[in-house]
DNA sequence: ATTCTTAATATGTACGTACTTATTATGTCA
DNA sequence: TGACATAATAAGTACGTACATATTAAGAAT
């Protein structure tokens, strides 16, 4: 006995993983069909299609319907990371949660957020603009703008009660975001806000939702300093 | 004819899905089993199983064998964004790349660093410095250090030539990784270097790689000033 | 009650077949 | 030479079966 068993889908994208690293297949070659891999390892289609699946997932291949599968030329690191809910990250942290409306008022966006949204022309949204706390110490400000066309039933909800980024991940279910992360100095009404010093830098999450291609909302979250995003594997 | 046809996986993921946004399973319910899912939507279990990846991969819902599938106590938003190298992004912008070597030193890492690798006493590293210039303007700064134990052939690269990661992305495949993301202000060394204003507010990617648990190298990139990181859908 | 053993169970994986579809190559006609 | 129709191809998807495995629940023994 002691005979080896047929191999799975990760030990098969691992060989193919080293196929690649060890360049005996460079970037921009094409790949063997899956059908003749599975033929070479000795398993099945399947077993092969789950595998390149997992590799294209990670950015390591490109594939496509009758072009076969090729190493991908621009090697990238795809990284996934978790936005939490403030909240839950909050609590997750053993800290209590609070949550103060600052501002809110309906008005015409400015171009910067015509643009996050991909509009031409401008139409009325709600702004509002909100802090997070954690110990009463703020932790993220926030300056959201929602679109009344796509979401209207925000402008019946007391924000002051309920925070609007609950409300919506509850009420609103989104097709396609975005994300973008950068970083700014604070401004002197944001140092206020934060309690941080004029010129702090903070990191930025900014997020955009669209259902069917309509804007729902955009959201600019900035950080207190200190505050760090994060990857594994 | 116009008989519908079964569903596809896509169409059986969205259709879990908008059992939970509609409330019908909330945060921390279990879902039927696979097996009845697929009876009730008349497709096979297979199918459901795909389905079920994508919601789990997204962050949706948790699997555990024999314990089932629940829906995901604390929702979150999953952005995958790909890094990429330096080199290729500047190019991909139409820019002409550069690399200049600041400084490369072999020395003991300090607590950061060792914190970061997960080392509890220091060994020896070789510390790497550089530059990466679009059309002759800094983009980012690097300040990178290497295991001379997993990776003691860098000693004898060129590092005036050869870009460091550009090396490492060759030569050494990683089993691990670790990214982090955060703001910092440009001190006064760096100020000069990336040719920006002291204490300007600068994005830091920050990475670690791994083999087989034994660190590789740990990188603390800082971005020129209105640089983004981009994640859609 | 507590610990250990054992059985039940839902997901995880592998397989092979059949069919669909996007894309690329080839060939035809102007 | 070019535009356009057509065929060939490789990945994409769906299915149903079989078996593996992690985990929980139930039961037995202390």
């Amino acid at each position: 006995m002691t005979e080896d068993q047929r191999l799975g889908w990760r030990e098969v994208r691992d060989t193919i993983h080293d196929w690649i690293l060890s360049g005996r297949y460079g970037a921009g070659d094409k790949l063997p069909r899956d059908a003749d891999i599975a033929g070479d390892l000795d398993c099945a289609r399947s077993t092969v299609v789950r595998a390149m699946q997992d590799l294209s997932d990670a950015g390591v291949v490109d594939r496509r319907r009758r072009g076969g599968t090729r190493v991908r030329p621009d090697p990238v690191v795809r990284a996934t990371l978790d936005i939490p809910i403030t909240r839950a990250e909050i609590e997750g942290k053993g800290g209590r949660y609070g949550y103060r409306l600052v501002r809110q008022a309906r008005a015409l966006p400015p171009a910067p957020v015509l643009e996050a949204v991909g509009w031409d022309a401008p139409h009325e949204m709600l702004q509002v603009e909100a802090l997070h706390l954690s110990d009463n110490v703020p932790h993220m400000f926030e300056d959201r703008w929602i679109s009344l066309e796509t979401a209207p039933e925000i402008l019946s909800v007391d924000l002051a009660v309920q925070n609007a980024n609950e409300w919506l991940v509850l009420n609103k279910p989104y097709s396609r975001f975005e994300v973008r992360f950068y970083a700014v100095a604070a401004d002197p009404r944001l140092a206020v806000l934060m309690q941080v010093a004029e010129g702090a830098p903070m990191l930025v999450i900014e997020r955009t939702t669209w259902i069917a291609e309509q804007p729902i909302t955009t959201v600019k979250s900035v950080a207190r300093p200190g505050f760090q995003l994060l990857s594994r594997s």
